[in-house]
DNA sequence: CTGAAAGCGCTTACAG
DNA sequence: CTGAAAGCGCTTACAG
């Protein structure tokens, strides 16, 4: 009935060569004539032919499979860089494996080892910092592992800076009369799967302010849920205490997305009498006319994905930390 | 450096037998000995063995793996289930390879047949009923397919009645004094990832209503997002509207725990002035003291990865269909 | 009940 | 540059 996967072998026969040579034009290998990779490559189109990647693991000791370890929180955030992620394995025929840190128990039984994610040449794992729950801060893993918007001194780790997100915000809010507010979203309360992105951008902002010696108490912040809700919310608090004209700061464009929302159902202008300000520039912001500071999200994950390649064909040498800088991108809703 | 994981041979020289009954342990072969399968076991647990997948999958041709399709919400529901689908799974030396439907792009890449993930020996697909979108509603995969949480005549379907569950909290707030309203959760417009768990849930409470000959137009209705903030907001609306009393229904559980939360901020009293009932009776809808309308979340999960397994072992046979009924579990959010 | 052997689909020295 | 062969860690008839 099912009609079996082809083989190497098949291939081989096809193209009249050795499954050997079928396998070096598979892997890249630089000696084989131009002329039988030809031969080779049009042998496998010609099959749909596609390497079986449990052979290619008993065989070469390899699995071709990265795990990516996340907080499943199905954002936009990490479609991007799962996006970013993937653009750069597919043409190195690595395959991805997500797994979504959804409790502490599946973390374990990930770490047990008995599971087949876990059988992948290396780690990517974004925005936890694991890191904190082991050891000397090691993943007990011999495989490699890269962080991707965190970052720890004993893995290579690529980032896009939070605290400088947080104060290029208060600098610029500042400009504009009225008072600064900003919503912020709630971490995991549980540090295990928890991040700090956040409170980042939350200890960038208020450092700007104290610097500018503008005020920035309980009453200036509201903190939620990553929710277009959150943002509503959050504009209803600010107006019952400070009116307009109002600064926020939104923890992320979802929240920014609320505030707008609420501000056009109270017939407010949106850049006049309320300005607010997102994180990440999303593709939808634009349309938003939404203000945002932008991270780098699918290049971030592109440059973890390289390091991590890196490092499985055996790359050494201390952990190396790329920074990222989020860059302010002013629209219609900070200046209408 | 890094320790080699050991092998069935290691095992077999420690247990002094040949690989092949070894491999018939691991298997649960019924034709070994006892006291050979005890001795076995025990070299297994001294080298702490664990069989490597991809030598099995290449050998046995089964990849002892099986898929998980979600809409990757990071909710209660979906760790719940996953947690009934996983200790079902445990027992059998079956492992689960979440896939998580981010964006079309990924589910287009996962049918493709290329990843890793798609090497598995059967498919559960939650919620989203993906069978619309294919020719014959079948999912282009010769492996077996079960539905979880969703339902379609052609594969194995396990689901919990959501239609039922809204008309029970139709007829149970209808005892009480006041409006009855219900907080909806907005679904995706893509179809392909979205679902339509939360409007049947809602087609279940209006028909009900009308049975009754209870009112319910668009005023009695607030669409929102799952979140806290949602249940918050769709409280406000309401009070609004109509003041107290009020009874509504929260198309889940975090819906009705703003519900609780806000009325508590404007120091009403839950369970008399405003009667809320949640949706799935998670674990911490005790504490709150929140009625809902209890899923056998677990369960499903447990049943649907039974019902994969025995396809997987052969099993032919005419597509079966698994429906739980929704229990109304009263407390004093609706009855203080 | 249990070994020894063949085979799963690959990769990788090893010879040419 | 390219075959033929050995080997990766398992499963599964096949004989005893």
């Amino acid at each position: 009935m099912a009609k079996r996967k082809p083989t190497i072998q098949e291939v081989a026969r096809l193209a009249k060569v050795g499954i050997g040579t079928v396998s070096r034009v598979l892997n890249n290998h630089p000696s084989v004539r131009a002329e039988t990779r030809a031969r080779v490559e049009w042998a496998i189109e010609e099959l749909a032919y596609t390497p079986n990647p449990h052979a290619r693991r008993i065989a070469g000791g390899r699995s071709y499979t990265i795990s990516v370890l996340l907080p499943v929180l199905a954002t936009d955030f990490y479609n991007r860089l799962i996006e970013g992620i993937e653009e750069t394995l597919a043409p190195q025929r690595y395959d991805l494996a997500l797994f979504p840190l959804l409790s502490r128990s599946r973390l374990e039984r990930y770490l047990d080892g008995r599971l087949l994610a876990y059988q992948a040449d290396g780690l990517l794992v974004a925005s936890c910092d694991l890191t904190e729950l082991f050891a000397q801060h090691r993943l007990p893993t011999e495989r490699p592992v890269v962080l991707v918007d965190t970052w720890s001194p004993v893995y290579d780790s690529v980032y896009c800076d939070n605290s400088l997100g947080g104060a290029l915000a208060g600098r610029y809010l500042a400009r504009f009369p009225g008072p600064i507010t900003a919503i912020v979203i709630e971490e995991e309360i549980d540090r295990l799967l928890g991040h700090t992105v956040f409170s980042e951008r939350l200890a960038g902002f208020q450092g700007a302010l104290a610097e500018l010696g503008r005020p920035f108490g309980p009453e200036f912040l509201y903190v939620t849920h990553l929710s277009v809700e959150g943002g509503q919310l959050g504009l209803q608090r600010f107006l019952e205490h400070f009116g307009t004209p109002l600064n926020i700061f939104a923890g992320a464009d979802l929240i920014a997305r609320g505030v707008v929302e609420e501000a056009r159902r109270q017939g407010l202008v949106v850049g006049r009498d309320v300005r607010v300000l997102g994180y990440d520039d999303h593709p939808w912001a634009q349309e938003l006319q939404l203000s945002s500071l932008r991270q780098p999200i699918e290049e971030m994950g592109a440059q973890a994905t390289r390091l991590l390649l890196e490092r499985i064909r055996g790359h050494a040498g201390p952990p190396r930390r790329i920074r990222f800088e989020p860059e302010l991108v002013i629209r219609g809703s900070t200046e209408g």
